[in-house]
DNA sequence: ACAAAAAGTTAGCCTGGACTAATTCTGTGC
DNA sequence: GCACAGAATTAGTCCAGGCTAACTTTTTGT
């Protein structure tokens, strides 16, 4: 989703919001912790403002948007949950965890953090003692791309990717509200078969991707 | 040590020079199989060219280097090590490892890489049962940052970084054949302090990253 | 109150790694 | 032996994300 550098600025970010307690992040204290140059902090700040992630008035430092910040807990999270894996599974010295996690954490899919954190039996804080933040409220809410097969649910999103693709998936009958069930899914990222009211459908990625579904209860 | 491009391209050759057997590996099969434009492939093989990782003549194709074989079979390891992980700790499905694998294997350390192989009890195959290259014949040398304190050790290699950096390496008595014991090491990358000879030490990553040594047996 | 220091930004540059369009080789069929 | 298809390379562009040098704004100390 995001660049390896973008996803470090913000966690950086909410570090340092969260140490130094309520203010504006200071483009200094941000240029120490990443070990770059403070020009390329300005730089990488304008382009976060752009893309909502981050508010900043020059000269007055920076704080997480909404959605900065979920991204952020999201890496802490991901984080920590590394730190935690790397300590008590392959017994790794705590102080040598946290460099190891900053790059593990930009590999993991979503997916994975997930099975890691059931492996780990939900971990309520890392090795340090650190509180891990919990999983986004996320509702069952997953794309279709990661839905099971037999399971019924209810389309909730279509992110498309310009006109001819909405109207794709229109045709397809995937709105928000249809019910789809996953009838096969062939190995490799091969085609998902899905089934929508009384059709079925062959479709690729280019659906899957792109459509968020809540399991059905 | 190289960027993830990089790891990339040399490992997709590889799999390219063992499956098509002998001779030189064609620009356009990469190009399908790392998902970039030809000329792309052109340009990075150019320099991996300069690098000494591959032997490319234009309109001849490419071949890696001994050099270059060396990084890609660390590389499929990795990969083949991380899939095997993914398999047996996290149960993840085994069409799915392949693309969460490929993102790891550039994020984890040798350390690391050792520790998951050890956890695994050293498969010599992964979930599809293709074999695992084995670790590089390192007769036990390392970077002096990752012997373990209280090990005496010999060192074997001096990567000084400029005239000013391997004057001071000799100055502390760090050439090839010294022994050297870690005799305390402060946590979170903090100094580490050698006894060579009769003289104690405190020195920090500058030394410690750049001396390889071979454990005494 | 104001000069000096510190913090921050702008301007201009560079490298890696991608892309498209245009061009040049190479090998094959006749 | 040659035309042509396909493979490969060159030329030129772009973007992310760094950097240094020079400038501007803010803070601080007297
Ligand atoms: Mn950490
Ligand atoms: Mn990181
Ligand atoms: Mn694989
Ligand atoms: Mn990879």
């Amino acid at each position: 989703m995001f660049s390896e550098a973008v996803e470090n600025y913000l966690t950086e970010i909410l570090r340092l919001e969260e140490h130094a307690g309520r203010g504006a992040v200071s483009p200094s204290a941000l240029a120490d912790r990443l070990a770059v140059a403070r020009p390329s902090v300005t730089g990488m700040l304008q382009r976060l403002a752009d893309d909502d992630l981050v508010r900043y008035a020059p000269y007055r430092g920076v704080r997480l948007t909404r959605r900065g910040r979920r991204t952020a807990r999201q890496m802490l999270r991901r984080h920590r949950l590394v730190e935690t894996f790397l300590v008590r599974a392959l017994g790794m010295p705590a102080d040598r965890v946290h460099d190891e996690a900053h790059r593990w954490e930009h590999a993991l899919s979503d997916d994975a953090v997930d099975r890691l954190d059931r492996w780990l039996g939900r971990p309520e804080a890392d090795p340090h003692g650190t509180p891990i933040p919990a999983a986004p409220p996320s509702r069952g809410q997953r794309r279709l791309a990661t839905l099971a097969a037999g399971v019924r649910a209810t389309v909730t999103m279509v992110a498309s990717q310009g006109p001819d693709h909405a109207a794709y998936l229109r045709s397809l009958g995937l709105a928000p509200g249809a019910v789809v069930t996953v009838t096969e899914r062939r190995p490799f990222q091969g085609p998902v078969t899905l089934t929508i009211g009384d059709h079925s459908w062959i479709v690729g990625p280019e659906v899957t991707e792109y459509v968020s579904v809540r399991e059905e209860t």
